[in-house]
DNA sequence: ATAGATTGTGGGTAGTTGTGGGTAATAATC
DNA sequence: GATTATTACCCACAACTACCCACAATCTAT
């Protein structure tokens, strides 16, 4: 396989257990990097889902985020929103990561999820809010769209 | 032979086994260069059909939507409608890939299929959604059928 | 036309993966 | 300091997947 390192595709179905962990999917797992030591950072993302970023990804993030100055108000604005929910972690031996409550909360994720590749991140959902805001997006902005389509030649 | 690599052109029948496999016609198997490494991206057509890129190719495309910011709403959605169905998949030991169940189920895969040749990528239909796909299709867009013809000289 | 190679199709099996639960170590609370 | 809650690590099992072999149909070349 020649796959792009940390790089993620495709849609799986997991399970939330009683403990808040949940799978890293196998296909994921094998594509990081070894740098990573097996580790991702999870934070909020913009949607009401969760970030899963590996490790390395993230610093690179960080880096950028370092080079904005902090005399203005939207930059620290942004910073802090940015950081405040960032945690890393390891997964297990069954390659799963334990997830925050505070996380769990804001993405209101059930037993049911969906993990998507978001090609340089990992996205996690309850599929029900997926499919509300899906749908919300393309009604909105569908010509905006079209101009995405011709860019990117699929 | 001088045929071009990764193009591939012609129409086959073949039949998705009891485990979801489809064989790649080997003559498209011929002409992916070694650099794919036996292995195709699959993901949802915009037809109802399945779409098969060979992995080096839809890299490319990757590369693209990495450069997206996800900042924005629409390019999230973007991104994630375009790889949250894509699969890379080596074939095996006789050229088979094995379908996931999502694409079966989209593509309303039974046992007997037709597999086209599209140039850059590969589709793989329902006969019978293809009839009636190409029914529409020509009835609607006779005109913009005549405008393309313009372009292309064949 | 015949022999040999290639190709499409089917099935079996060993290994992997997702999911659940248990136990010991650590941290938090009273 | 004792008790409770939380976390990290381990084991178990069922479902699925990757890999292997087999065979018949088709194609190629002599």
């Amino acid at each position: 396989m020649t796959t792009n390192l940390n790089t993620f595709t495709g849609e799986f179905s997991y399970t939330v257990d009683a403990k808040g962990r949940v799978n890293i999917p196998s296909k994921f797992r094998k594509v990081l990097s070894v740098d990573n030591e097996d580790t991702f950072v999870i934070t909020r993302g913009m949607d009401p889902c969760v970030w899963v970023y590996p490790v390395v990804v993230w610093q690179n993030i960080e880096n950028d985020l370092k080079s904005l100055s902090s005399l203005s108000a939207i930059n620290r604005t942004f910073v802090r929103n940015t950081v405040r929910y960032a945690t890393p972690l390891t997964y297990d031996g069954q390659g799963r990561i334990q997830l925050t409550n505070n996380l769990i909360n804001y993405a209101e994720l059930g037993k049911k999820t969906l993990i998507i590749g978001m090609v340089n991140k990992i996205e996690i959902w309850n599929p029900d809010r997926l499919k509300e805001i899906d749908k919300k997006n393309m009604k909105i902005d569908s010509t905006a769209y079209d101009d995405l389509a011709e860019k990117i030649i699929i």
